[in-house]
DNA sequence: CCTCTTCTGAATCGTTCGCTCCATAAATCT
DNA sequence: AGATTTATGGAGCGAACGATTCAGAAGAGG
């Protein structure tokens, strides 16, 4: 019945007073007080007081808390989601490999004004009154990532860029780990070069072992 | 002035009404909600009603919910720190890495009737509503273990038996990031043989990689 | 100009929050 | 036994919560 599209970053129809605030913007400022406070540890005031706007047009933007909330999470999913597709069609695996792990990095590092840290893996799943479809959708972005890379993997296995006796899943696992384990580091306090040199060390071990079929 | 020191798992002064519930228990309870909602998610009356004792009961034997909270945290965190602190006891390099792991991911993943989850990579952080005292606890924690580590990773690289060229530092912070990464994993769906898989892929390839030294 | 549409600020709704109070129950101590 | 100490259960406190409402402000279309 209801037909309340909060409308996205483009304003289809522009008629009528002109929203005074960056719609964009706004969602980035909210993803990175999510992602620090957890979601019932962001109050609606204090998403207003941050963002400098007023409770009714933070409702009139994003329906609600938990749409904003989604709206933030989803933005950020699909830079993830980007960065998997883009690595997986790279030629070798040697590069999936690594840009999995060095662009997530850069990723989870970029200049805190704009960047709220990887919001996917720890704020969502830790917090249950946040929505549950957003906690679903988080999920189907993870195991969909998984997917795509296990495919890659299987596919160098059977051209021969990794040794024979691998065992994709597992393999699959470990990167999914390590990509886990950077994003939580990421939040904590570690630095830009700490993560990358453990991703550059994490593909090295990686590949020079399993790609010498001498296991 | 006031003396409420609310007294731990072995009461030392038995006079007056018996408590009617197992405190250690309720501990183990509240630690598991609060991992899965997180410590704004979770309110004192899903505590209480969770663990099956009325508002006054909790705040008579821990005296607030971020009481509650930091004594659920530290019970956990006490378990990594010893796990960490055996592993690092041990003779080889390589049984200290495959404890580490794999120890830890039988700590994730016990029967969950009993265990959280790792209450202390996830919840915590994503939550500054919790104590600070807490979180500056639990920083504290991941470094006091990783510099463990790194002291156990030093000595091996000095006693020959890792590659002289490695990187203690390096190492070290590729074998936490997975152990973020494990944690993160068993938070989330996967099950205890794949992680144990992804435990045993990592310390096979950290350990028969860098113990020869023809990198 | 006027009308239509949309956004803004303030007041405020009902609910839930963490927490306290108090009368009562159940144990120990003398 | 009585006195003392501690735990329980229920009612309810003030504050903060998410969300709503509405009169007015500010643009666009005619």
């Amino acid at each position: 019945m209801e037909r309340t599209i909060y409308n996205a970053s483009v304003t289809e129809r522009n008629r009528g007073r002109p929203r005074a605030f960056d719609r964009d913007r706004a969602v980035l400022d909210a993803a990175r007080l999510f992602w620090r406070r957890g979601y019932s540890g962001t109050s609606t005031r204090t998403l207003t007081a941050a963002l400098g706007l007023s409770t009714s047009s933070l409702y009139a933007a994003f329906g609600s808390k938990a749409g904003l909330f989604e709206e933030a999470v989803r933005t950020y999913a699909e830079r993830y989601r980007e960065i998997y597709q883009q690595a997986v069609a790279e030629k070798d695996i040697q590069t999936v490999v690594e840009r999995i792990l060095t662009d997530s990095v850069h990723e989870f590092t970029q200049p805190s004004d704009t960047h709220p840290g990887c919001l996917i893996s720890s704020a969502v799943m830790t917090d249950s009154t946040s929505t549950l479809d957003t906690s679903a959708y988080v999920a189907e972005l993870h195991s969909s990532n998984e997917q795509a890379l296990l495919v890659r993997i299987e596919r160098a296995i059977q051209d021969g860029e990794l040794a024979a006796g691998t065992n994709a899943a597992v393999l699959t696992g470990l990167i999914q780990s390590v990509w886990h384990g950077l994003s939580v580091r990421s939040n904590v306090d570690t630095a830009r070069e700490d993560l990358l040199a453990t991703a550059q060390l994490a593909h090295q071990l990686i590949c020079q072992q399993l790609t010498s079929p001498t296991s």
